[in-house]
DNA sequence: CGTCTTTGACCAGCGC
DNA sequence: GCGCTGGTCAAAGACG
């Protein structure tokens, strides 16, 4: 897909290894973050275009206006696209989830983060956090679905336990079971209505929208053909896989086409039925660059650590969202959220509409330097992004990124114009981090997704089994 | 023994 | 219609 930026300068070793090695856990990350200044040539999102600025005129115009790479629809783009995207009020017990690990984390950083924690120091917050989180969890499923109609689907999914799932999978006529699995959260009983944003579980592939019955509602027909927003979440790293907190059973690799290195399949195994998977796969062009693309929406809690990672993409998934609303805006930065989630990136995020799915791709590979060294007043402003999906607050910034008529990473700001206009929206995302103290608990979240990467293995400690990369 | 990874095969979409 | 490609399945083997 696309290259890679410049060479190894200034790179930051983070060790998101939990220290809890064994097989068949996705974590045990060393995650040599290593941000470049960006070669404005080098990296390219393929088929990138003006995603937004056609969008937005189309949506006026309506549907039939639409190329079929740009019918993208709003409701389609919020069932799918967040991996998480918490509404309201939910927050408070994942602030209160991180507290301490944040506490220790800022030591650490404290200590010189470029060095790898101490494992025996890392497994005791892995453990202190893990059992926050088991202690945390039931309050976190009520308060995440309070008010909605998942709680009824998160309960349904609870029921049937991974082993469980599985084993259907694999019994009989598995094709027979999978269909039928699908329908049940697809129908007007666990589908739609359940999860408010879930995405089915054959969203990930378009091929197998083709399977579904033609019998459903005119919405789920055209949700059926609508494309799946993915976000893309490119990293230098050595590792097989980032860690995100979550737990990820590989399903599949593949060969790619114009990459020597396979294309792994993940599919999240946190919960029963869990529609979000994710494919890795490493930079053709740059091998320690590793690229971590998602679709979906998990439907059920996540520890901190996933739910940093989830509401940072989510965030930018969000931003496909605002983006197909129509804005009196114009061009603002266009790197607006790459510094949003890196505040010293001028080219990290990417909107590519790219077929057949629009992909926000987050470029964590080329900031010339890091937040990690700054003062942690420095890095709370750039972090809002990570949390614009999860509180109200966000929706100001979401509401202020949906003017963005071009965005894309590979550039840097076009004019003075955009620069003065990405300022000013810094000016009310920092508004709403005063305003909105959910805002700052999915700040922190954030936080913790990119440095705390102590936590990063909470989820699979916490659960009985996880996955691992080959 | 249970769970997970590996890997070849299968299926559907898409382009020619 | 055919071939290519991406995505997924599932049997077999590996691991703890």
């Amino acid at each position: 897909m696309d290259g890679s930026g410049g060479g190894n300068r200034g790179g930051l070793s983070l060790d998101f290894s939990t220290g809890v090695g064994g097989r068949g856990f996705a974590m045990g990350i060393d995650l040599p973050i290593n941000l470049t200044t960006p070669t404005d040539d080098s990296r390219r999102a393929v088929d990138e275009m003006d995603f937004f600025s056609q969008d937005k005129n189309r949506v006026k115009q309506g549907p039939e206006a639409h190329s079929p790479n740009l019918m993208i629809k709003k409701e389609d783009l919020s069932i799918n696209t967040g991996l998480h995207l918490l509404s309201g009020t939910g927050h408070s017990t994942v602030d209160d989830g991180l507290s301490l690990d944040d506490k220790e984390k800022d030591q650490a950083k404290s200590e010189g983060m470029d060095e790898k924690m101490d494992s025996s120091k890392q497994e005791e917050r892995d453990a202190k956090v893990a059992r926050q989180f088991m202690e945390l969890g039931p309050a976190l499923l009520s308060s995440e679905m309070d008010g909605d109609s998942s709680t009824e689907v998160a309960s349904q999914e609870r029921s049937l336990s991974p082993t469980a799932e599985y084993a259907l999978k694999r019994s009989g006529d598995a094709g027979k079971e999978i269909a039928s699995f699908d329908h049940e959260r697809e129908d007007g009983r666990s589908g739609r209505g359940v999860v408010s944003q879930m995405s089915p579980e054959r969203a990930w592939s378009p091929g197998k929208a083709a399977r579904s019955p033609p019998s459903r509602s005119s919405d789920q027909v055209q949700e059926a053909t609508m494309r799946k927003a993915r976000v893309s979440v490119r990293a230098r790293s050595e590792a097989p896989m980032i860690s995100d907190g979550c737990q990820w059973r590989k399903y599949g690799q593949k060969m790619a086409k114009g990459n020597p290195c396979p294309r792994a399949y993940y599919r999240c195994t946190m919960a029963a039925g869990c529609p979000v998977r994710k494919q890795v796969q490493r930079c053709a062009d740059d091998g320690t660059i590793l690229i971590t693309t998602y679709e979906g929406k998990h439907n059920h809690p996540l520890p901190p650590a996933a739910l940093a990672m989830a509401n940072t993409t989510s965030s930018a998934a969000s931003m496909l969202l605002s983006g197909s609303m129509p804005s009196a805006d114009g061009i603002i930065n266009p790197n607006f959220l790459a510094r949003a989630v890196l505040p010293c990136s001028s080219s990290v995020a990417t909107i590519s509409a790219s077929a057949p799915f629009p992909t926000v791709t987050l470029d964590l590979t080329n900031s010339p330097s890091l937040p990690f060294h700054k003062s942690p007043q420095e890095f709370q402003l750039p972090i809002p992004a990570a949390a614009a999906a999860a509180t109200p607050a966000a929706q100001i910034f979401g509401q202020s990124l949906c003017g963005q008529s071009r965005f894309s990473g590979l550039q840097p700001p076009s004019s003075a114009v955009d620069v003065q206009k990405g300022q000013s929206l810094a000016d009310t995302v920092s508004a709403a981090i005063t305003a909105d103290p959910n805002f700052t608990a999915a700040l922190a979240a954030a936080i913790t997704s990119i440095i705390g990467g102590g936590a990063a293995g909470v989820g699979q400690q916490a659960g009985s089994h996880g996955s691992g990369e080959q």
